[in-house]
DNA sequence: TTGGTTGCAAATATTTTGCAACCGG
DNA sequence: CCGGTTGCAAAATATTTGCAACCAA
């Protein structure tokens, strides 16, 4: 399956979340979507404001917003943790963490080896239900690291 | 050693860290660390704001938002992940994770048992060079689960 | 038709910045 | 005294909201 047919998997099965729930299925809706899934850059509402435009000129910032807090809501997206003010979005599902770069800001996705496994600490059921466990790697990545050295 | 003592170690670290690095040892980043350093709930700007004008009513919030950053640089304090657009601050240099209650945004300290240690994914590494791991927990808090059945 | 959704504009929230006065060393 | 720091005010950035027109179902 090429990534083309996994977009349009995935815009099937926002249309049937939104139709679940009671939420109509608009073109701005389905093209903001498609913006997060598409990227690998785990993109701010600005970016995807900016691309969204290109297709539809008229779309407007705050439609973004709401439409990103729709889709959270009916977890199609997720926001993804970063220290910075912007919200950035990812599209994929598939448990996984990520590589955040202090210098750059870019975000890549780690996915664990088949014979790792996410090791909740003991402790944290304490504190209450859990609902997600996230893993966050800070550092410098390699594109920065290249460019320090010239 | 009681709390206030080690709460005064770490103003004493400050200093240290203030004149090691050309910085000034001035009161207000003495009360605006000591707010954070003191508090286990990981405070906002805003919330260190309002707790240092107590003590200095003629303080200002861009003080408090510069201090922060100070501090943070000078590595005496860091910003806990969250998803909310508020950076939150914790003084506690001690290696832990957190728990974040999706329901009232409170944060809890986890400490790892001794038995236990971080693991790093191993695709990590080739992403750059790791600075930090981070494993933060996502869930409901047991005040909220109590709250939520009444 | 009708209620969820959009675009516009304005408001809010959070954080940052320019600048003159201030004060720690 | 000197240069880092502060307080004030204003600006910048990020996000949210009220409302009338619009359009998906």
């Amino acid at each position: 399956m090429n990534s083309e047919q996994l977009l349009n998997n995935k815009i099937e099965e926002l249309k049937e979340a939104c139709k679940k729930n009671g939420m109509r299925v608009t073109p701005q809706r389905i093209e903001i979507f498609k913006e997060v899934a598409k990227s690998c850059k785990h993109p701010d509402a600005e970016t995807v404001y900016e691309a969204v435009k290109h297709k539809m000129p008229n779309v407007s910032v705050d439609t973004v917003y709401r439409t990103l807090a729709s889709l959270e809501e009916l977890n199609m997206i997720f926001r993804v943790d970063n220290l910075l003010p912007k919200a950035r979005f990812d599209a994929d599902l598939r448990p996984h963490n990520h590589f955040i770069c202090v210098q750059c800001n870019e975000v890549y996705d780690i996915f664990l080896e088949p014979d790792e496994k996410k090791q909740i600490p003991k402790n944290a059921h304490s504190f209450g239900e859990i609902k997600d466990i996230n893993i966050q790697i800070r550092g410098i990545c390699n594109k920065c690291l290249k460019n320090n050295t010239k």
